[in-house]
DNA sequence: GCATTATCTGAACGATCGTTCTGAAATACC
DNA sequence: GGTATTTCAGAACGATCGTTCAGATAATGC
């Protein structure tokens, strides 16, 4: 080959993905993911492409490392816990410092989704994924029921509502009490 | 006086509103706005200032409008009763044609506010409005007990994880099902 | 060590951003 | 009807947007 480049792709990659996950896609230019990736103007369209291309890797990179540590826990023990550690989990990270920005697959949604059918069909997806590992979960606890559709769209929506919840009420006791009330909640589940 | 103007401000600042609403912040433009509201760039700047306070107005006009009625739904009846209410309206309302775009303080919230001290503001005030109101209504229905914050909380993001799915998963039976859920858990509370 | 190949640097592109200004048009007051 | 006052229309502002290009730089293969 010839010259090395002077960054560590992956690495890039991941502080562009914190970059749009904090600023969204409008509010992060060219120039602000120069200066925070820490790599020149023409390197970034060279390895990457253009904005929107560097967008949905950056989604992509999020959607298997972030959503997948939740889809990971949800496949984990028996359903109810599952569940339960999944919840237990986005509220810690809901009200963590980095959580504080929500997350890069809800924001995407919401504000690029709805013109933009490439990122519309990768959140699509993401959001998918995680109400059928929720529908999967419930499946293993409580066998087929004809409920069993709607209670997993009522805790996709939960998961939802928490994300979003984090930056609304900027007060992380609700998070966590809104948390606690759920895997109560998911606790009477037991004997039913 | 003089010359009188050739648009409705209320009119305008209606379509302005659904403009923000459908395309959010940095996604709406002046030139879009000038399209959109029938109003020339000077007009719109002499009657409602500058991009920001004009959206600040449309905030102020959806909580009005818009939240207005979820929050008068929610003071209406016995506590639970217009807790139901409030979701099956929700509901409906978030599989609308008007709907499929979310919630409009929803949309500043996650977009905007992180980087914007005025809107943050705004969209915290009217978060809590609506987590006041669910929380008031379980009083009236519970009467004061120790998870009474906790679960006005769970409400709240249940309400807001509703609005969130409309736009994630793109199936209105989703949302309505979560709803359905959601309603016969609260039917429950009556015996408890 | 020379040629090759890929990366880096920084300037520059046209387009669009939010905002402002100038001159024409239209109404109310006297 | 003339004058004052406000709005309208559209050009224009500098700044920034995403993107590209030309020249310099550096490491590899022979």
């Amino acid at each position: 080959m010839s010259r090395p480049k002077e960054f560590e792709p992956d690495a890039a990659l991941d502080k562009a993905m914190h970059l749009f996950w904090e600023k969204g896609y409008a509010g992060t230019s060219i120039q602000d993911l120069v200066d925070h990736m820490g790599v020149n103007r023409f390197s970034i369209y060279d390895t990457f492409g253009d904005k929107h291309a560097l967008y949905l890797a950056a989604i992509a990179r999020y959607h298997k490392q972030m959503t997948g540590q939740l889809l990971a826990i949800l496949g984990e023990g028996d359903g109810l816990s599952a569940i339960q550690n999944h919840f237990r989990a986005l509220a810690e990270a809901m009200s963590s410092p980095l959580g504080r920005v929500g997350c890069l697959v809800q924001n995407a949604t919401l504000e690029v989704a709805p013109h933009d059918a490439e990122v519309a069909a990768r959140t699509r997806a993401a959001n998918g994924a995680v109400a059928d590992a929720l529908h999967d979960a419930l499946l293993r606890a409580l066998g087929a029921r004809d409920d069993l559709r709607d209670r997993a769209h009522y805790l996709f929506a939960l998961s939802q509502g928490l994300i979003a919840m984090a930056k609304g009420l900027d007060d992380r006791e609700a998070v966590h009490g809104a948390a606690r009330f759920v895997i109560d909640e998911i606790e009477g589940w037991r004997r039913a």
